[in-house]
RNA sequence: GGGAGAUUAGCUCAGCUGGUUCAGAGCACCUGCCUUACAAGCAGGGGGUCACUGGUUCGAAUCCAGUAUCUCCCA
């Protein structure tokens, strides 16, 4: 067979792809087994695949593949969710360029357009990550505005609504003038910026005197319905009591007390605007003072802001600026760096916006989600978020689940034509409620107006775990049931908050109970400076380019090499070329061993068969210890074990030993046992790197149509003996030992030698020692050899004899090296032993573990000693 | 301003309830090799007062307190 020694995964993934797809290995249904699901976090339709899809994904496919191979019926849904703001800001763009404006289009024509964007864009990244391999049930894909998606969606709100839980208010939302609607604290980005804070003084009404305040924001002044001083401020002690004139709409204005004032901040008096400031309007609501709107919805002046009506607020500061200074109202300007909240999806400054909104009331949803979190029924990993999580959902705030948006679930609330509302899954049933409600029997649905916003997103995607499986709509089925709650869940830290913790709470109001056991929070993908990748800063790979240069196995080892849990990951290409490089050292390895031809006559050679031994302990004690790895979600560790077990343990030595010499055959015995250490290996490294693994498995041996790797039985832990995985160790210090002195030496590996041994050593494995090292002897002797070059393994000491190729100087000066520090070693062991406290104190174990030591470094001091006085 | 976490080799990180896994890994670096599976490789090597200062202890990277620096979350 003709195998070429580079590895090209461009010629196998495609084709493994499609065997996978064709034979359905990646469609699951209930059975018997046990079930294993994750359900993707969904990514959005308006995207493309990025790093931090490839790193989750990554992470996903190898959980999937793994619990599929340990026999379980592994089930992953994909899906993507339809992100009401930003793919409606993508479709009001798209229609712009086209010379369509969305205020000239109806609900409907609009939503069409939207529809249509979305079948054409929206399964992007899922089509992406088939190139990744991802081993996804894509019969089961879903997203958030199918049919009985949105229906649950609806059904859910109805029901929170029946349930209290849902109510509507006046609140202060944050307000994103560009894409009109209300987006949540979490949607806001708070940047630093350079900005100026005005003082502007506010005429005492009645006197002649002036109060001065400190603002950023001067256009809001015309929206000031009080000046507000801390109570005990003796500067201001004077005022209580006064009124003072707004400036330029002259507005007279009370002067109040509140100790929120900060007495250090400004000049101690905040003017107060409740409409526009969070915390005014908190203030205002305490001293029951009048709210004046004055922007209108696109940030622009309203009418009752007076002045400047129909102007960008932005304009407004410069303007009344100007003015204020005309009006000698200003007394100073200072620069002044604060933090100013932009929208996450439009970047537009956010707007403090008093607005009428739907909620929904967090308090009972969270103390089961909590509850559930700290008693790990769900599991963190790595568990420090539980201090973030529980501080956040001890201090959670109401919901604002509504958007002034036509993308997404319409909100299922009906206005009635004499005021007040009703709240139903359809039109029918809300002219039957409206009906009962007002006694009106002649109702119809064009009697009521149906309100036109809809839901916030979340509102979807907190149901994914449940309505993937419809549950919400049809909660006995057979699916929910089964695959109900999912296993792991994947996704970043970042909306642990506003996705993973109300998944949590959906699912405990919803099934009773959690939606997922295990919740891994990978890092996010950054580069070499740590800057978040990001289209708009040009510092992200394309994954798909990625993937074509190094393969995707190489980038999903790659991603893997990079990210411990939680933390923050530094993503190199080298890392890629390092899971290439990977790829390719498995490929030749198994190169290799096809190559070998086998002479049935041969006997098996003692080396290969103690070599064989070895290796089986080693490789049943490493897949024990990648399972524990797995277990505590410690992917990258996992990931280093087995790259450590392939490359160092089975390639630098396992497969040295049993090579074959040059164009020489191999016995039956040994070639058989490889390639079944080749069939072990690549199923523990298949949910890694699929692809290639698939092909070696293939290539093994003739497989059956149908048969493939990511279907087999990962291969269980057998026992292992210690101690024999510890004398090989021994063996490969030994070795190692020869390896030095040719180095030292300058003798190439095709000289041989003989090796004599004085002390106790493990001759079992004088074949292998032999064979690696390339000596025509070992022997064992009771005397020292003068002249000779050693070295030391435990207590056993190892010469090789050199004649004149020996550097007396050079050795004498390792010697002696060694000896200072031998010396040193031992001198902090009698001091730990001569210490009574030491002694009596510590448990006899670690007593007798020094003395040993003790006495090791003696026996070890008075060979060097011997040995230098040998050769002087 | 409130809270959480971090600080170990040039870089990224392991190091669980104090003691032979105690100072580790990978990458990077240095030296020697195109040795017949692999130069996308092989064989070696150097490199750290475990942020700082105290304390607890027979014994501290590990526990406690304080200091410094950084990151994140909330306001």
């Amino acid at each position: 067979m003709e195998i070429p020694a580079k590895y090209d995964p461009t010629l196998i993934e495609d084709k493994w792809y499609k065997y996978w797809m064709d034979k359905g290995f990646f469609h699951s249904e209930p059975d018997d087994r046990e079930a294993y699901t994750i359900v993707i976090p969904p990514p959005n339709v308006t995207g493309v695949l990025h790093m931090g899809h490839m790193l989750n994904n990554t992470i996903q496919d190898i959980l999937v593949r793994r619990a599929r191979m340990q026999g379980k019926n592994a089930c992953w849904v994909p899906g993507t969710d339809h992100a009401s703001i930003a793919t409606e800001a993508k479709v009001v763009a798209k229609l712009r360029e086209e010379g369509i404006d969305k205020n000239t289009l109806s609900r409907e024509e609009f939503l069409a357009h939207a529809w249509e964007w979305k079948e054409k864009h929206g399964g992007i990244i899922l089509e992406q990550l088939k190139k990744l391999g991802a081993s996804c049930d894509w019969e089961r894909t879903k997203f958030t505005m199918d049919d009985n998606m949105s229906e649950s969606v609806i059904k859910v709100f109805v029901d929170l609504y029946n349930k209290g839980l849902i109510y509507r208010g006046v609140r202060m939302v944050n307000w994103d003038p560009q894409a009109k609607t209300a987006v949540s604290d979490e949607e806001v980005n708070h940047k630093e910026v350079q900005s100026k804070l005005y003082y502007v003084r506010y005429k005492v009404e009645g006197e002649d005197s002036f109060v001065t305040i400190a603002t950023t924001r001067p256009e809001t002044i015309l929206g000031d319905t009080a000046v507000c001083v801390h109570p005990n401020d003796e500067r201001f002690k004077k005022l209580h009591g006064k009124k003072v004139i707004v400036p330029l709409v002259n507005r007279s204005v009370p002067i109040i007390l509140d100790e929120y004032v900060d007495q250090e901040f400004g000049t101690g008096a905040l003017k107060i605007t409740p409409a526009h400031d969070i915390h005014d309007y908190e203030i205002g609501d305490k001293h029951n003072l009048e709210t004046i709107d004055i922007f209108n919805d696109d940030g622009t002046m309203n009418e009752k802001a007076q002045l400047y009506v129909g102007e960008d607020r932005f304009k407004v500061r410069k303007l009344i600026v100007k003015d204020l200074e005309a009006a000698n109202q200003i007394v100073k300007i200072e620069d002044y760096i604060n933090k100013v909240g932009y929208s996450e999806r439009t970047d537009a400054v956010i707007e403090p916006k008093l607005s009428m909104q739907w909620f929904c009331n967090m308090e009972d949803l969270a103390k089961p989600a909590l509850e559930h979190v700290m008693n790990d029924d769900v599991q963190f990993h790595p568990a420090k978020f539980k201090n973030t999580y529980k501080h956040w959902m001890e201090n959670v705030k109401d919901w604002c689940v509504s958007r002034q948006l036509w993308w997404g679930q319409r909100i299922p609330a009906y206005y009635l034509p004499e005021g007040g509302y009703v709240v139903a899954k359809s039109d029918n049933e809300a002219v039957e409620i409206a009906k009962e409600k007002t006694g009106n029997q002649n109702l119809t649905i064009a009697d009521l107006r149906q309100d036109d916003d809809v839901l916030d997103t979340w509102f979807s995607s907190w149901l994914w775990p449940i309505s993937v499986f419809d549950g919400i709509n049809n909660p006995d089925n057979k699916d929910y049931n089964y695959y109900y709650p999912s296993n792991d869940l994947v996704t970043a830290p970042e909306i642990l908050f506003f996705w993973v913790a109300r998944m949590i709470m959906a699912g405990y109001e919803y099934k009773g109970e959690k939606p997922f056991k295990n919740v891994y929070l990978t890092g996010i993908v950054r580069d070499q400076q740590r800057r978040k990748m990001s289209k708009s800063l040009g510092n992200s790979p394309d994954p798909i380019d990625l993937m074509k240069k190094y393969g995707a196995d190489g980038v999903r080892v790659g991603m893997l090499l990079c990210s411990p849990a939680g933390g923050d990951l530094l993503f190199d290409e080298n890392l890629t070329e390092q899971g290439r490089n990977f790829g390719n050292k498995i490929w030749n390895a198994f190169r290799l061993v096809k190559s070998w031809e086998v002479d049935e006559t041969l006997e098996q050679p003692e080396s290969a068969k103690k070599s064989i031994e070895w290796f089986k302990h080693r490789l049943n004690s490493e897949i024990a210890n990648i399972n524990d790895l797995y277990e505590k979600f410690r992917l990258s560790d996992a990931l280093m074990a087995v790259y450590k077990l392939f490359w160092d343990e089975f390639s630098s030595w396992y497969l040295e030993l049993v090579k074959p010499a040059y164009q020489k055959p191999i016995d039956r015995k040994s070639y058989e046992e490889t390639l079944e250490f080749f069939n072990i290996l690549v199923k523990v490294l298949h949910p890694i790197m699929p692809f290639l693994t698939e092909e070696i498995w293939q290539l093994i041996e003739e497989r059956k149509e149908g048969e493939s790797l990511m279907v087999e039985k990962m291969p269980e832990a057998e026992s292992s003996d210690e101690n024999i995985i510890e004398a090989f160790e021994r063996v490969k210090e030994i070795i190692s030992g020869v390896r030095n002195v040719r180095n030292e030496n300058n003798i190439p590996q095709k000289e041989s030698f003989d090796l004599k041994v004085k002390g106790d050593y493990d001759k079992e494995y004088n074949d292998c020692i032999a064979k690696m090292a390339n000596l025509t002897s070992i022997e064992s002797t009771d005397v020292k050899i003068d002249g000779a070059v050693t070295f030391m393994v435990k207590s056993a000491e190892f010469y090789i004899e050199l004649g004149d190729l020996v550097n007396v100087e050079d050795e004498l000066k390792k010697l002696s090296e060694e000896l200072k520090y031998n010396k040193g070693f031992l001198i902090s062991v009698q001091k730990k032993l001569s210490n009574e406290k030491f002694v009596s104190g510590a448990p006899e174990k670690v007593v007798n573990i020094e003395k040993q030591k003790r006495d090791d470094a003696e026996s070890k001091i008075k060979v060097l000693e011997e040995r230098i006085a040998s050769l002087k």
